[in-house]
DNA sequence: AGATAAACGCAAATCCTTTGCGTTAGGCCG
DNA sequence: CGGCCTAACGCAAAGGATTTGCGTTTATCT
């Protein structure tokens, strides 16, 4: 039920959809998620909950809206100099980001939200925009890299894999690990 | 506000229990995921819906509870003669579980009820135990297994990885070079 | 067998959700 | 620039879902 397509861009339509977001975002800061309904968001946005109900359909699809805006890196991954420091420092900070208890609940929300949208194939692309960075970055130093799948199969999805399964992040030793039998697989 | 420790083992609970799960599989059968709620059930189930609201709580963990079940695995992975071919033969039979509509559904109810319940531990746990037995088989025929953590690191977590986030399995070929890469690693 | 409390059924009250209809205000074209 | 078209919204009523108090059933323990 995601319209994102059909949205008329400006306007009224944008002010009420970033008003909505925002009180999302305020609501999840002094509310447990469970608690949180449309009528909620609607009064606190200065709405009325029909609007929501129309333009989101369910909730899942409202918190993975917000969630996937907060999930978006506003920063590319920091140059260490190599790929190995890159690919170290960028996981355990993805590792933390989504460890993190309102990471934990973001995850979950763009996945409950997944039968009708998007938003999971959109958080995962994130993920490979920065590996093709890291990648770029090695081949203009003269590296090799892997490349971004092999990245994603060896390093990401192991990562993800524990934080979603187990609701805990690997430790330190395990990420560097895991990027060094990612490194170590082609040469 | 799963129970199940508290819950009394015999009798009445465990029939009302049976009845729910089974009249939450029949509905599942037939109608959309979405449009399945408490009130249903307890029709369906024939109790009232204020035991399932004081059992269960949400819907999303009685669907958990439901769809754990379904995940466990009925019969142990079947045995090639060697760890690659048991590793490549069961992560193709889990893919394909997995990545069925029906499968996707349950992982997402299973991560979806993760807030308050342990539904993706044990599911993870089924894994694990599956990959435990090829570890061992493994041993007594003399092979070197690079262990559980590493094959869920490597074979596991990738394919989850994938179904979640960009709604397919990996192919064969993918899933073979995935068994490969975590056999090569260590020897 | 009797006591105890968990689990359930029932029903009322509350809240969420859906939906039809009128109004507002972007976007577009003459 | 002015007017048309319709997407998006507000409002309110109707329909379900959820919660909760209370009495009853029944599993468990002594």
């Amino acid at each position: 039920m995601v319209r994102k397509e059909q949205l008329r861009p400006g306007g009224r339509s944008a002010r009420v959809q970033a008003s909505v977001h925002q009180a999302v975002r305020a609501l999840l800061a002094r509310h447990d998620r469970a608690e949180i309904t449309f009528p909620m968001i609607a009064t606190e946005a200065g709405v009325t909950p029909s609007t929501l109900y129309r333009r989101w359909g369910e909730l899942s699809e409202l918190l993975a809206d917000v969630a996937v805006e907060r999930l978006r890196p506003d920063t590319p991954p920091t140059d260490t100099g190599t790929l190995r420091g890159d690919l170290e420092a960028w996981a355990e900070q993805i590792a933390d980001e989504y460890a993190s208890t309102p990471g934990q609940a973001m995850l979950r929300d763009v996945l409950a939200a997944n039968a009708s949208g998007e938003q999971a194939f959109q958080c995962c692309v994130y993920l490979r925009e920065a590996l093709d960075t890291l990648t770029l970055r090695a081949q203009l130093r003269g590296e090799f890299s892997p490349g971004t799948e092999s990245l994603i199969d060896g390093v990401m999805a192991p990562i993800i894999y524990r934080i979603l399964f187990l609701g805990a992040r690997p430790d330190e030793a395990h990420v560097k690990a895991l990027v060094s039998k990612a490194l170590h697989g082609l040469a």
